[in-house]
DNA sequence: GCCAATTGCTTGAAGTTTAAAGAAATTGCA
DNA sequence: TGCAATTTCTTTAAACTTCAAGCAATTGGC
């Protein structure tokens, strides 16, 4: 172990464990969280996270929304997105139209019935994140809000230098 | 909207807006990062996260490890490591053997391919992530950490009250 | 108008994931 | 000892996920 004048660890020029030992928890709470969402949802509605996460990306807006749109919000592969989609039409919770000015577009809609379901969940599952979180103080969370608000800007600079 | 006789919004007893937008941006911020080191290791080894991930627990022993203990760690289902484990046997990257003691239990270890390839892919590893996370101080990185256990530690106690 | 490039979506293959059921081995206790 | 409970692992079905290839429609030069 390499020690200064004042005998604490000095990190060696290339060791990058503090920020892999960051990432790691990070990944571990998210994981746990989630985890326990999904059981919840399971349990309580059985419904899977991912059509919940779909749902509720529709609940946000009143008119409908396209298929690139809801892969680009949910951060997931297009693919992915019809097969979602088309499991939920078939049940019942989605509506889906073509758009009359382009004819490649779908526009996705929560039906009446989708929309109800959706709000009968959102609120349950809005009370399990407050528990989860519930040790955190207010000031706690506006810490943390900025602080994965700086690690997310930080991500996309990193990921944009990548791809450009 | 409520006010108080400050002019300064009051919550109502049951919002807990708060914590769900703190749990999104958590996720976000993950799934962006997630996503990141997904692509990264597909394009510079070939390899998938899970598989990475399961060499990453194993590589921390010398010993092998049983699958119950990797999935315990990796926090997946039994059944999706009994999967993974076979594709990495398979393409020599592990080695499994029989309990001798007990013999439900099979541990797992790294080949001498396994690990020397897993170490080329952590090293790189470790760099991408310092990067991601290349705009936090040092403080802010000490700050994360700490509000993330305290995260995680809610979470657990809140996860252990329900199924208990 | 023509047509190459782009955009929106679907499909197919391979892999990952879960939940649930089941098989095999061990443990613990009466 | 006997055997019920537990533990370890595998199997199965259904769903989810990505990537890459492909199809259809539209757009943007020319």
């Amino acid at each position: 172990m390499i020690l200064d004048s004042e005998t604490k660890a000095v990190e060696l020029p290339d060791d990058h464990g503090t920020e892999l030992r960051l990432w790691l928890r990070l990944l571990t709470c998210t994981t746990l969280i989630e985890g326990e969402v999904r059981s919840q949802l399971r349990e309580k509605f059985d419904v899977t996270l991912p059509r919940f996460d779909l749902m509720a990306q529709l609940d946000k807006v009143s008119d409908g929304m396209t298929l690139s749109d809801l892969s680009k919000r949910m951060m997931v592969s297009n693919g992915n997105v019809t097969g979602l989609v088309e499991r939920l039409v078939e049940s019942g919770h989605l509506d889906r139209r073509t758009s009359e000015t382009d004819r490649r577009v779908q526009f996705i809609r929560l039906t009446k019935l989708g929309r109800a379901e959706f709000r009968k969940m959102a609120a349950e599952h809005e009370k399990w994140i407050a528990d989860i979180f519930g040790d955190l103080s207010p000031k706690d969370i506006r810490e943390l809000m900025r602080l994965l608000a700086k690690a997310k800007g930080s991500a996309q600079r990193s990921a944009k230098a990548r791809t450009a």
